[in-house]
RNA sequence: GGCCCGGUGGUCAAGCGGUUAAGACUCCGCCCUUUCACGGCGGCAUCACGAGUUCGAUUCUCGUCCGGGUCACCA
């Protein structure tokens, strides 16, 4: 009725949603938001023994998590469903048989024994020799009924070539003596995913096929599938592999590049989404930065890449920084808390600290490290107080701590303001650069060379009674 | 091994026969500065190799090398 692009995702319930999966995801969605169509969330449970228990939630959640919303699916139902493999299982085999009456498929009744005596002595790659290809379909019939186990496979042509069109690598032919017949049924009566994938994506109308380039081989049986039912063949645009390196693919086994534990490990979704886009991808500009909005506004099939593309962490951090400064002082506050509290228990001041940590943090679980100097400080030695830049050392350090100490503690409140003039004034008065004055304050308050913010910061997270101490305690470092 | 695909700086990448071969991340330097960071400015660094086509190749063709994929009753 419509010409409404259809893309869907459709994946396995085998395990963690790794990025890879998560791209395809990704691109599939945009694909059709671009054009206005829809996106179609399918479960290929086909495989019984590769289940895997609560696969399909992380599938759903990452998804809602990121935003990559479906307009039909196993929970949202649709006009097409059942949108789960399982559910359908009577459909496949009708089409199989159907097939075979076209002359496209036939029953084959070659155990596994025969099979692997087979392949053994071609030296562990063999085609199926078509053995029952020559069994009549009648015949095939009545052995099926007397019970006899079969699977049934798929007819390929012995001579000539099969080629496609590819949105993203081009015209591909294949030779099809190169093909093999095939399993389209298992000798379970499941279809294999090569078959359900074929059946499913034609009888719910998908118009456009997305999905990685290792099935760019495999292509031409889905066409000659196609072919044999008399069906109009999608448009297919594979996608090239997220690379862990050059020579290894990103896998759950390889590392640790599932959505979930980037989450975990503080990044943004937004900022994840951004970022494998990208990896693939190139917009037609030179912005970079995307919301999932503005990618499907953007997003366009010739800008996908043919090779393959490292995952380079790195880059994900400085984009997910980047996400995290664009948010409000509010918002950043909120995100960052659980990461703050993490770090320091006693902080009265979150606000100042979530303040401090805004252009610094580049992913969330950095934070509670940078603030270890709140609730009890290390010990350590007068040489921190050294440093050349701001021309601070010994002497001086123990000069502008007996002179700060007074001041300070003369404050009537111990706000940013007040601390800040007090400080100011000061080294305006002994006539010496702020960054002399400001830097032992800092050392002395946090013990360390490196804090989320400077002296002025350091006296407010840490607190009025406790800085005063811990400024006492560094003077009597410098005698 | 057969077949398919790919190969621009360390990484992501633009580029479609003539360009000083964009841009981003990383790294380095300078500025800003109350440490670090942010921000600003500047810099290093790339067409895998060899032939051919052409007045001219990163762009086209072939070969070599390197890498990936695929050849399952897995998806």
């Amino acid at each position: 009725m419509s010409n409404k692009i259809r893309t869907r995702f459709a994946p396995s319930p085998t395990g963690y949603m790794h990025v890879g999966n998560l791209r395809t995801a990704l691109y599939a969605y945009l694909i059709s938001k671009n054009a206005g169509g829809d996106f179609i969330l399918r479960i290929e449970d086909t495989d019984q023994e590769r289940y895997v228990e609560g696969a399909v939630d992380i599938i759903y959640s990452t998804m809602q998590q990121t935003g990559l919303l479906w307009d039909e699916g196993p929970d949202k139902g649709g006009e097409y469903g059942p949108y789960i493999q399982s559910q359908r299982q009577g459909l496949y085999l009708e089409y199989a048989q159907k097939l075979c009456e076209l002359g496209g498929a036939y029953y084959c009744f070659c155990n596994k024994e025969r099979l692997e005596a087979m392949k053994e002595q071609e030296g562990g790659i063999a085609k199926y020799d078509g053995l029952c290809r020559s069994i009549p379909l009648a015949q095939a019939l009545e052995r099926v009924a007397a019970g006899e186990a079969f699977v049934i496979r798929q007819k390929m042509p012995t001579e000539g070539e099969t080629s496609f069109d590819d949105a993203v690598f081009g015209h591909i032919s294949i030779e099809n003596s190169e093909l093999e017949d095939q399993i389209l049924i298992k000798s379970d009566g499941l279809p294999t995913y090569n078959f359900a994938n074929v059946i499913d994506d034609h009888l719910m109308a998908i118009t456009h096929v997305v999905r990685g380039s290792e099935y760019l081989t495999s292509t031409p049986k889905y066409n000659l599938l196609y072919q044999a039912f008399g069906w109009a063949p999608p448009e297919y645009i594979h996608c090239p592999p997220v690379m862990k390196d050059a020579q290894n693919k990103l896998s759950k086994r390889n590392g640790d590049a599932s959505y979930q534990d980037l989450m975990t490990k503080g990044y943004l979704s937004a900022a994840v989404i951004n970022y494998i886009a990208l990896l693939g991808w190139s917009p037609k500009g030179e912005r970079e930065k995307f919301s999932l909005n503005e990618l499907a506004e953007a997003f366009d099939i010739s800008g996908i890449s043919k090779s393959p593309a490292i995952f380079d962490g790195e880059k994900l951090r400085w984009l997910n920084a980047e996400y995290l400064r664009e948010l409000s002082p509010e918002e950043f506050h909120q995100t960052a808390l659980p990461f703050i509290r993490e770090g320091t228990q006693k902080a009265q001041d979150t606000a100042l600290i979530a303040a401090c940590l805004h252009q610094r943090t580049e992913i969330l679980s950095e934070i509670p490290a940078q603030l270890d100097f709140i609730d009890s400080q290390f010990d350590y030695t007068s040489e921190i107080f050294v440093n050349k830049k701001s021309k601070s050392g010994a002497e001086s350090s123990k000069l502008m701590l007996e002179r700060a100490i007074p001041v300070l503690e003369a404050l009537p409140q111990w706000t940013q303001e007040d601390i800040h003039e007090a400080l100011i004034n000061l080294a305006a008065e002994l006539e010496v650069k702020n960054g002399l004055l400001m830097w032992p304050v800092r050392v002395a308050v946090s013990g360390k060379l490196v804090t989320p913010g400077g002296a002025v910061e350091v006296l407010g997270m840490v607190g009025r009674e406790e800085s005063l101490s811990r400024l006492k305690l560094g003077l009597g470092k410098l005698f």
